[in-house]
DNA sequence: GGTTTTGTTACCAAAAGGTTAATAATAGTT
DNA sequence: AACTATTATTAACCTTTTGGTAACAAAACC
């Protein structure tokens, strides 16, 4: 996975600099602009993959910034977080009804300011999942889809093989039955209550019963 | 996580069956109410996560009703949405100006609907509560399920786990019975009075007894 | 000291998931 | 089209986990 790339907007130095520091340790590729203007310009030369914006800015404030940046066809895909003082509440809703995708209030923990990133960079590439993904002895090519497991090529059913880079997708983390049917059934089918289970016990006698943990009254997810 | 309450508030009785129905299949809770009065009063007892509140209604229109709701302290967590005819166009900003979240118009299609629906109550749950949870010596994974305690990684059932990540979500602060239950439990679950205690007692087990500070009379918090 | 609230234990019922086999659907082949 | 092989789903049954309650003990409060 390639760097991601951080856009800060921000009139004051200070925070520039604060926030640059934490993201760049954290190893976010980051450019900063000191006005709404200067933000929509670099926004559209660099292609950041999330732009955090302050709201109250001279020149051109966030939210207009944000409603410009979004008329950007090369950056629909782009995420915008605002920065706002705790005290502009009433900006949380003009912010989503511009189309962003998140806030944080100002002082700006680091912890904070890091696992929302995070969150909403994951949710960013979760919808897409991989088309190579490798686990230490699983490796999953969708476009072949083909399974090398233990040096052996093997291929799965459909089901079972989307079921799999699903989870494979994003190992460790636990995907929820309502989310697992979702993703490989589709919204509108209507499967028995079993079938997930099944499906999951097929994986299971192909590559081991404890590689694949129960959450109870959760779901599944897969261990590498 | 329990089942979102959704109220509905529309004169027309077809419209209001439409959409109950819609929203039931979806799993959610939804309550009606045909006028702008009845809906405030049915707002305040109800508590409901989202209200879909149509504007042109007789008796109290649906602007009004947004007004009084957005003043009763209890519902300022509430998201509201409008529901106009196409043609009633200045209403959106009349609307956003008494504190909509959003609007939609008529004649709704069922798929516009459950999409602004979910991604609202998304963000809504998404400040709820973090991803991944650190006290000194307990760290709670809430995307894997797992917390490490000492060092050793240890699998929590279900309600054990909701129940320590919701008082490890502000450690030091006391979780009123009341509260635990709903966010744990669910709003409508109704439990005899002894199971919060026997939750605790499983937690102090795993943890240790005075990790968990009873408060009499009002609830539990968790020390770090 | 009596009353209310919480702690503790043991037990039970229901929920959730596992397993297997049977059936249905699908695709491939002759 | 008929037959076959593969895959997907359901049904039926089993096992485990879990969540909850009852009943009593202990503690806190007045």
């Amino acid at each position: 996975m390639s760097k991601f790339k951080i856009l800060l907007v921000d009139d004051e130095p200070d925070i520039l600099e604060f926030l640059s520091y934490n993201l760049n340790k954290e190893g976010y590729k980051v450019e900063t602009a000191e006005n709404g203007i200067e933000g929509v310009r670099k926004a559209k030369i660099m292609k950041p993959d999330l732009i955090l914006l302050d709201i109250m800015m001279p020149e051109m404030d966030g939210i207009e910034a944000c409603n410009q940046i979004r008329q950007i066809e090369s950056l629909s895909n782009t995420l915008i977080v605002f920065l706002s003082a705790r005290t502009e509440e009433f900006t949380q809703l003009a912010g989503f009804e511009v189309g962003a995708n998140d806030y944080i209030t100002k002082p700006v923990k680091p912890k904070v300011l890091m696992s929302k990133i995070k969150a909403l960079l994951k949710l960013k590439t979760q919808d897409a999942i991989e088309e190579v993904i490798e686990l230490s002895d699983i490796k999953i090519d969708r476009e072949t889809y083909k399974v090398i497991f233990d040096s052996e090529e093997l291929t799965l059913p459909r089901k079972e093989f989307e079921l799999l880079s699903l989870l494979a997708s994003n190992p460790k983390r636990v995907f929820k039955r309502e989310e697992i049917l979702e993703k490989v059934w589709g919204n509108e089918v209507v499967v028995g209550g079993r079938t997930i289970d099944v499906h999951i016990r097929k994986l299971r006698e192909k590559f081991g019963n404890d590689r694949f943990t129960t959450i109870k009254g959760v779901g599944y997810k897969i261990n590498d």
